[in-house]
RNA sequence: GGGAGUGUAGCUCAGCUGGUAGAGCAACGCCCUUUUAAGGCGUAGGUCCUGGGUUCGAGCCCCAGCGCUCCCA
């Protein structure tokens, strides 16, 4: 980095005031400091006029206002904030340390609970412990850090000096929890399958390459757990799911990172219509116990999520939306010329996917099911039984976004062993593996079975009400700066 | 990959028709015992993203590149 006579100088001076603290036999960085209480639960429990309230809280130093023998501070935990005063009369001992603290540094702080005359509630401190010297400036108070690419940089800043950030990501945290402990409940087992595979299968997309250099072999990160799944299911596990990551090399977006998080579960005996149903439980619980409406706002789209959600067949959607029938091929490669797609050479189902993604997406804001989908789309779904062209697949569309698959899950060895042949045709060689292992286990037998796969960084999003991924994911990928 | 926007002090942002670089916050010094983005007086702080070009003169105009944001593929 290029030295900046500027950023060095503020740096210097508050290296120098953590030398002062060590002159004054303080140590700036503090150690283990014990209770503590969260400021939103301080706040919670003051009753007015009452008195001998005592409190203990730690945070960084968000605000500070110097009036001379009396400092009021703003200290920020995660929880939220809580006002300390500090008194030269209380702290006369200790005055030339509290005079050296700043902005961004952190400490601890007890003392009687009490209102100042304009009401805030505040911390009358009569012990203050340094913990931690800050020693770069923090962003600007009122406006914190605004700068995009400087917040997923340093998110360790960005936490702090814009609260409802740190609010978004304890969310994320809440919602996961809240899908475990409803998968739990249900009986299913949270798994955790190979991330590194030889084989990157369960979806259509390219994986990152990495290597283990003692067996001297390439290996994929995984783009989908699917197949590992299925395989417990083989196994003997009734109900599994794993919430984890997967890793497609494609670009990025403000609806992609190639690192993103993803909920699988299979259930033996199920099928698609009991994914559906766990779907919109899963939703449901979520937004109960997490949002404040059944309508949320997303972008300038207000989604409604009260149920029951519709559930709407492939081919009905495309009659109603671009208004040809699936079963009318030339109709359907007309809509597509009229919309600009160049059909030739393309598979018949391809061109169908095409119009349905052109004409039919956009207008899928509240949460829909689109289900049976044609069977050439879908290697790994069985087909219906009523009518073998289309498999028993949906997905879930809520905002224009794909936010769910699922599908109940094909168990005859040769028809899957069939569809990898077909799906391996035509792909670039690094992907061009035929996974036997697979095969070889659903002919010991797989039970038959629902599946669903939900996409938690989008489900986040949209519960939030933020419109791009990299502002629920906590490091989204960014170029390296060098 | 294409289009639009953007890059100026540690942070948030102004900067006119091309004429010596500005504010607020933060920092530093002084004053202040109930403040709320505290206030008052003063001081300091710049590779105007980078490299070319036009011009007597470029933060501003032109060309190229880089980063970021959004939209599209």
């Amino acid at each position: 980095m290029s030295e900046n006579t500027s950023i060095d100088k503020l740096q210097q001076q508050r290296q120098d005031k953590l030398e002062k603290y060590r002159e004054l036999g303080v140590d700036p960085y503090g150690g283990k400091f014990e209770g503590v209480e969260s400021t939103a639960s301080i706040v919670g429990r003051f009753v007015d006029d009452q008195e001998g309230q005592v409190a203990c809280a730690a945070g960084r130093i968000v605000l500070l206002r110097d009036i001379g023998k009396l400092i009021f501070i703003t200290l920020r935990d995660s929880s939220g904030t809580i006002q300390i005063g500090l008194s030269k009369k209380l702290l006369a001992d200790f005055w030339d340390v509290v005079k050296l603290l700043e902005l961004g540094d952190i400490v601890g702080a007890s003392g009687d609970l009490a209102r100042t005359r304009t009401g805030e509630i505040t911390i009358w401190v009569d012990k203050l412990t340094m913990l931690c010297k800050s020693l770069l400036q923090p962003p600007e108070k009122f406006h914190g850090l605004t700068d995009v690419d400087m917040r997923y940089r340093q998110r360790y800043v960005d936490l702090w000096a814009n609260p409802e950030v740190m609010g978004t990501f304890q969310k994320r945290s809440a919602m996961i929890a809240t899908i475990r402990r409803l998968l739990t409940d249900k009986g299913f087992c949270e798994v955790e399958t190979p991330m590194m595979q030889s084989i990157a299968g369960g979806a259509a997309a390219k994986p990152f390459i990495t290597h283990h250099n003692s067996l001297n072999m390439d290996m994929f990160l995984r783009i989908s757990p699917e197949l590992f799944l299925k395989r417990l299911l083989v196994g003997g596990m009734e109900k599994v799911f794993e919430v984890n990551r997967n890793f497609r090399n494609e670009g990025l977006s403000t609806r992609h990172n190639p690192e993103f998080t993803m909920m699988e579960l299979y259930q033996a005996y199920a099928d698609y219509n009991v994914m559906m149903d766990i779907t919109e439980e899963i939703f449901c619980t979520l937004i109960e116990e997490h949002c404040e409406s059944n309508v949320i706002e997303f972008g300038d789209l207000k989604v409604n999520y009260a149920g029951p959600w519709r559930r709407a067949k492939y081919g009905d959607l495309l009659k109603e939306y671009a208004g040809c029938d699936i079963d009318d091929i030339a109709a359907v490669r007309a809509k597509a010329k009229e919309l600009g797609i160049n059909d030739e050479g393309m598979d018949d189902a391809i061109v169908i996917n095409e119009v349905f993604e052109e004409t039919v997406e956009d207008n899928l804001i509240d949460p829909t099911f689109v289900i049976d989908y044609p069977a050439a789309l879908c290697p790994l779904t069985r087909r219906s039984k009523s009518d073998p062209r289309y498999a028993e697949r949906f997905e879930l569309f809520v905002a224009r976004m794909e936010l769910a698959n699922a599908y109940t899950e094909l168990n005859d060895p040769a028809v899957q062993e069939a569809n990898f042949r077909e799906q391996l045709r035509g792909q670039d060689e690094t992907m061009a593996t035929m996974d036997d292992d697979f095969v070889n286990a659903l002919k010991y037998g797989m039970p038959p079975a629902g599946g669903l796969g939900i996409g938690i960084d989008r489900l986040v999003m949209l519960l939030t009400g933020e419109t791009s991924i990299r502002d629920v994911v906590l490091f989204p990928l960014l170029k390296s700066l060098s």
